[in-house]
DNA sequence: CTAGGGTTAG
């Protein structure tokens, strides 16, 4: 359009501006914005909230404050927009400061105050304002709802969701991904006959929390006939739900069908390349876990703390003490990836099982943060297997100054 | 599409 020389207007813009935002575009979208300010129409009311939310959305707080202090004329949406973009921040006094300041709440307002407290677990503050505000969506029930999920209160939010006065299929995700979070497997997969029974069309989020419920229970005949469902029904296999396949199938012990769903996976993201490697050290196979590492480093994934885990305890199942040692390592120096208690505690679970007390003992000694429970099993385990009593003793000594409750069994 | 529902270690 510009090539041709035509002049976008004020209508033009906010089109262009939404697609910069769903296709988080932001670099593009700040082109735009230079543009509309040298058209002068910087005080279009419709065209700032535009930019706000895609601001907001591509996580440019400070982009979208500049601008939206600079507006003297907000619509709902600007507002909206801008306690959404603290809320993701993890800055939620001040997504409350802007929602307490603002005079035209909606119910997108509160429904988006309310979400905030629920991804942080605080449902007290969440069903302050639910109890308060003037209407109620099915989307304020669904935050309710997932509010309760978050903190793990399968009771609570089951509640919620008879409760409600209306559910879509969200409502039903939420409940599902609910007891599937909470380990309550078989609940999740009986919801889903009942969500079958009244007709409710199933999405990508709800297989993805079924197929997460299957690989908990080790349970492959219902995993793979929720495969074939999702076939029958044309439901999207896009990244996560691919990964959630992939994790099914290794968990209930088919490595192979694991393997294969993996490769037809288009965009793979880093964790299903966790997933795979962890699949692999599940089976023991070291060698391909290793080589996967590899492979996936080479796609231009980077690994995270998840993924040496992984490796970690590919390791540990195969008992390469060596090539542990060395991953453990190269976190910090080649990955700049601080170890965790729970890397370290693969690593002394290593030394241990070979053996090699001693240098489990100094290593956790060594380790930067307090060793935890399974830290300190790991090498009582070894201990008891080698049986080296002189280690052991020192061991419990130890545990026993630092945890006197915890005086052994 | 201004708000809500999703996967990985042990």
């Amino acid at each position: 359009m510009l090539q041709r020389g035509l002049s976008p207007n004020n209508f033009t813009y906010p089109f262009v501006i939404k697609a910069c935002t769903v296709s988080s575009l932001t670099r593009y979208g700040t082109s735009v914005h230079a543009h509309v300010c040298k058209a002068g129409l910087d005080s279009d009311v419709y065209i700032q909230s535009s930019l706000i939310h895609m601001y907001t959305n591509g996580k440019d707080l400070a982009s979208a404050e500049l601008l939206f202090v600079k507006c003297c004329d907000r619509d709902a949406v600007s507002w909206n927009s801008m306690i959404d973009g603290y809320v993701k921040y993890g800055e939620i006094e001040l997504a409350r400061n802007v929602f307490d300041r603002m005079c035209c709440r909606d119910v997108i307002s509160w429904n988006t105050m309310i979400n905030g407290y629920a991804i942080l677990g605080n449902i007290e503050e969440a069903k302050k304002l639910f109890d308060v505000m003037p209407e109620r969506s099915v989307v304020s029930w669904n935050s309710m709802l997932a509010g309760y999920g978050k903190c793990e209160d399968y009771e609570g939010a089951y509640r919620v969701f008879n409760e409600m006065p209306r559910r879509d299929v969200a409502s039903w995700n939420a409940m599902l991904a609910c007891y599937a979070q909470c380990g309550k497997s078989r609940e999740a997969l009986e919801l889903f006959d009942e969500m079958k029974a009244l007709g409710v069309k199933a999405t990508e989020a709800t297989v993805v929390s079924l197929l997460s419920a299957c690989a908990h229970l080790g349970a492959l005949d219902q995993g793979s006939s929720l495969h074939k469902y999702i076939d029958e029904h044309k439901i999207e296999v896009g990244t996560i739900t691919g990964t959630a396949l992939v994790d099914m199938y290794a968990r209930c012990g088919s490595i192979s069908l694991a393997r294969q769903v993996f490769c037809s996976i288009e965009d793979k993201d880093v964790l299903t390349w966790n997933t795979i490697i962890a699949g692999n050290a599940m089976h023991g196979h070291a060698n391909e876990a290793h080589e996967l590492f590899t492979k996936m480093q080479e796609t231009g994934i980077s690994p995270n703390d998840i993924t040496f885990v992984a490796l970690l305890s590919a390791c540990s199942h195969a008992g390469m003490v060596e090539e542990g040692q060395r991953l453990l390592a190269s976190m910090s120096s080649t990955y700049s990836i601080d170890p965790k208690v729970e890397h370290y505690g693969c690593v002394i679970d290593l030394l241990s099982r070979a053996g090699r007390l001693e240098e489990a003992m100094d290593l956790i000694e060594a380790m930067p943060m307090e060793p935890n429970s399974s830290a300190w099993g790991a090498l009582l385990g070894g201990c008891r297997i080698h049986g080296n009593t002189e280690v052991g003793e020192l061991v419990g000594k130890r545990l026993i100054g630092l945890q006197p409750e915890h005086s052994g069994r």
